[in-house]
DNA sequence: TGACATAGTACCCAAAAAGTAACTGTAAGG
DNA sequence: CCTTACAGTTACTTTTTGGGTACTATGTCA
């Protein structure tokens, strides 16, 4: 919107849940039940919006089973897979926070 | 809160300016008006408040000066400044971002 | 026959976040 | 004497966000 790059980034993982699904998809596909219950207290209907954001700016890659009963997986695109050094650094910053504030 | 690394980080500056606020003061020093007119259109109520959150997380100093009119600046502090790599990090993702949406 | 599991959707309401407008004090400048 | 500048604060309204509940489909299991 505006040109900046730093807005342009918080556009995209601004999602009050977005960086935590991506950080544990980051780790490996999950299901939607899966990620719901690593996420808690996600709401299905707060999960399913943020899935939905994130699939179309395509940093996820969201795959159907026809089974019965369903079975969805998510995974991190290429794309997504790009923003891993992003969180890496976030984490790294956290940690300093985290103990700084123990 | 959760103990999550990443989740801290985002506690610390999940505020819809604050990244902003502090990607501005990373170039150096501003005043409360010049914050406003660059980040526009944030309102005063806002700039306020995001500024007093940071201040309180210890991310940034205020330095009031007694004058007429008054005057504020606003600055990173050194644990703020341990922040920047993280924003370069976004800014450079960011950049990629936007080229890859134009 | 009936319950269970999965991955949702639809709707309504409450809570939180953000915007708006008016007000503060004081000195300088016209 | 009236206006402007700065750096806010306060009260009120609006918008956005999030939560709760109920509902969907259907194959398997007991």
């Amino acid at each position: 919107m505006s040109g900046c790059p730093v807005e342009a980034t918080l556009s995209v993982i601004g999602g009050k849940w977005k960086i935590v699904i991506l950080w544990r998809l980051a780790r490996g596909t999950m299901r939607f039940n899966e990620l719901q219950r690593a996420i808690s207290p996600i709401t299905r209907k707060m999960l399913t919006e943020q899935l939905r954001e994130l699939e179309s700016d395509n940093l996820i890659v969201r795959t159907v089973y026809p089974v019965v009963p369903p079975k969805v997986e998510y995974s991190l695109s290429e794309y997504g897979k790009t923003f891993i050094p992003v969180m890496q650094s976030m984490a790294q910053w956290g940690l300093v926070h985290l103990e700084r504030n123990a």
